[in-house]
DNA sequence: CGAACGTTTGAGATGACTCAAGCGTTGTGG
DNA sequence: CCACAACGCTTGAGTCATCTCAAACGTTCG
């Protein structure tokens, strides 16, 4: 089943064994993209929403010079543009960053299973929220934070959620991007990222090479970064506690 | 009727006059809050929204040290914390900037009309994601613009936010705020908002003096900050177009 | 009138940037 | 299977934007 990370831990409450039955009844069609393939473009209206099952997917914003900001970073079973669903219209691109699957929504399906399950519409709402309250961590991530501590919160923000997602043990995931992505995350240029990666491998908190992470100290990282994943509403007591360890006491 | 600006502009829709009553309906009580008082706390639970009638409010994440990240400033008619009626916990503190008039809906309401109203699910969701999108933008806007860029996109997004509620003409409105508040925003110290603001002044864009923005030229102004108001998803069709002049061409 | 608060200015320190070059890895076509 | 191109990583040197610390000034309000 490609969609058995689906939502997991990001609506508020597990999804109904119907409710997840009927989500994937709505799904349109399933394609494998490869990496840097544009998915939406700012200003494009839109009829259908992208669920991620397998990659990463990025959200951005192009500058004046066509230098990229990212605001948002989709792992496994991040239901990608749900947002686009009320909204119509995009602020923003979106763009596979490595090879992705990806399963489409019409939103005409959405708005079949808000009438026919009237549970949803508050899941798929809270789904959204959390979405913005990753946004607030990453205002606080740039606005507050040194290079060093931008880059140790990302990761640690990242290491959390692909926990959840049944994607990282807790110390090592995959993670096909590169040190200019981070640039781009961190509002930071490539050559600068280079340098906190070797500050961060020197004070042996990770190691990020050969598209995998690594990380040696959890805690001491998420201190690094003012890390608190509260802001990432993952339900600790539906959540399997072998995913789940205490990462950043 | 102390919420005639309410929800203006921020639902995707205008707000029917059934919903708008049945809104009103709603409101347990309103108060009259003085500055810096604080409205919720991150992590505490809550069972009530808060619309701002008068006034500005801040939502921010506090550094280790204390030193304060603003995430959002809302303006009268912002429902300022409806991201709580799904989330119930908060992961930010909320504070009045300004004396501030506020009305609360008791998230029990919120229920109740989502069951009698069937459109206003759509038309709230649509409120909040329009936050998420502001939050975008203040995410690019620490990113990738310098320290004048800066300011002069808030303050672009701030006029823009203010004409729609009605408290702008487009070049000059009262903004009870400090320079150093503006430093919360823009992740900058007070010392160099200060030096912005005189370049500013000096290059003939805008001024901020005692409690009051002038703009001298909003296009420039939006310019320099590569400021362009579409993530703010007004409707300029619904809008009274002597309030919605093209500040941003 | 005095206290509290916000604004303004200066001088020196520093974190991140720019530009430039070299190195390592990967994938591909001859 | 090698050679080369493309891409990403690494390092250095010099510059610049912003920060820190410190002090003085202006304004508001009780």
């Amino acid at each position: 089943m490609f969609t058995k990370r689906l939502l997991r831990d990001k609506c508020g409450a597990r999804l109904e064994g119907s409710e997840r039955r009927r989500l994937e009844a709505a799904i349109g069609n399933v394609e494998t993209l490869s990496a840097r393939t544009s998915i939406g473009r700012a200003g494009s209206q839109t009829c259908k929403s992208t669920l991620l099952v397998e990659g990463f997917i990025s959200r951005y914003c192009d500058d004046r010079n066509g230098v990229r900001q990212l605001v948002a970073v989709h792992v496994p079973g991040d239901f990608v543009d749900l947002h686009a669903f009320p909204l119509k219209v995009l602020d923003h691109n979106i763009e596979t960053m490595t090879t992705a699957t990806v399963a489409t929504v019409p939103h005409s399906e959405l708005d079949a299973i808000m009438r026919e399950l009237p549970g949803m519409a508050r899941k798929l709402w809270f789904a959204t929220l959390v979405d913005a309250a990753i946004h607030r961590a990453w205002i606080f991530r740039l606005g507050r934070l040194d290079a060093v501590g931008r880059v140790a919160h990302f990761l640690s923000e990242a290491n959390v959620r692909l926990v959840s997602a049944g994607l990282s043990d807790g110390f090592r995931f995959a993670f096909g991007i590169t040190q200019n992505d981070l640039a781009e995350i961190c509002g930071l240029t490539n050559v600068h990222v280079n340098r906190v990666m070797r500050q961060l491998r020197e004070e042996k908190l990770c190691v990020f090479r050969s598209s995998r992470v690594e990380i040696f100290d959890p805690a001491r990282l998420a201190a690094r970064g003012q890390f608190d994943p509260a802001y990432l509403y993952i339900d600790t007591a539906s959540a399997d506690p072998i995913l789940q360890p205490s990462l950043c006491s």
